[in-house]
DNA sequence: TCCGTTGTCTACCATTTGGTAAGTGACCAC
DNA sequence: GTGGTCACTTACCAAATGGTAGACAACGGA
């Protein structure tokens, strides 16, 4: 059902996405979703912590030492590790940074929820990095401005596409070396 | 009336901007809207009009030259100019860029008009460029790559915001710096 | 066996939405 | 003056939307 709601709000947009056709899609009658949802925005709350949840494991995870204890790993590689896992979860799972935008979009209210949401995940993630020696302030930072860029730049590939230019491999590879380059230069 | 659609459409978007309310925003009724546009979609088409038409006075203003023949002139003096003055159109007019992201988001349809829309005038500054000895080919992946990463940019600082991060002064800097390398090494 | 809970449904409802039809006054050419 | 066009209005309407109220079956424990 989360599942379903997430695709419907990223593909089709929040208002244009009805409970009826969520219903229908799930094969249920619309009452059921607001038996478990009492509102179409408490919907979206749901979504919300669904997705950051998902997302906050991928960052988890890429922040974590891969296995054991790592020592005084290196700042940098990790930040590449980060970088890359965002660009797949853009790849994998594009629902999710677009319902990023979406809720951005959507306003304050949201968006106040998006960050409650995603807050405790980061703050772990940020805890793992400061066991490797980043300072906290900056790996909040670069985690979030990750994020925020894998965001930004779907919407940018989106937008040239719609404008008539269709993206080839070359320019995505060189956009992952730019925000790497961007996001190590955070890190000095 | 296109304005206050403009500004609607971009600040609440599409669907969640109604004809009545833009109506009582104009101080009319919805049906003098009904008049000029016979449908809210016309309305959209309308709007996309007007607002690609200021952006491409922009990016022909940019990409012309400044005053009288400019001979063999630099082009990466004019792809600077180019990039600048779509900054400062998502600076001065931010509802001009959201709108792009919002008829990106709306699918196909209005993408197509939007590349309609956009097409003759983009095909206008690329002339002004090739007439200064830039590639045609190139001047134009240069001119929407440029809106297109100021899309992209916007839709970026706005989410870091929504996470919780202040965009400074030194990270705008940058970015356009980072915009402008980039741009120049599709010159080559 | 009976009861309360849980999950889903049918039946409605008020409101909003985009859109149609028809009217009205102002102005202008003849 | 008269006819016609223009700009805008009132009066409606069908459809869709989010949401409420309550029925109904299944099921598990006392």
């Amino acid at each position: 059902m989360l599942e379903t709601a997430l695709t419907g709000f990223a593909q089709r947009g929040y208002e244009a996405t009805s409970l009826d056709s969520l219903a229908s899609e799930l094969g249920v009658r619309k009452q059921t979703i607001l038996y478990y949802f009492s509102s179409k925005e408490e919907l979206l709350r749901g979504v919300i912590g669904y997705a950051t949840a998902e997302l906050a494991d991928v960052l988890g995870r890429a922040a974590a030492p891969a296995g054991g204890l790592a020592g005084a790993a290196d700042g940098h590689q990790r930040i590449r590790a980060i970088v890359d896992s965002v660009f797949r979860v853009g790849a994998r799972r594009p629902e999710l940074i677009v319902l990023l935008r979406e809720v951005s979009r959507l306003g304050p209210s949201a968006s106040r929820d998006l960050a409650a949401s995603i807050e405790p995940l980061v703050a772990q993630a940020v805890g793992a990095l400061a066991a490797v020696g980043v300072d906290p302030v900056r790996s909040r930072r670069i985690l979030l401005s990750a994020v925020a860029k894998v965001v930004g730049l779907a919407t940018e590939v989106e937008v040239l596409r719609d404008l008539g230019v269709q993206p080839d491999r070359g320019s995505l590879r060189r956009r992952r070396r730019e925000l790497l380059v961007f996001l190590e230069s955070e890190l000095v």
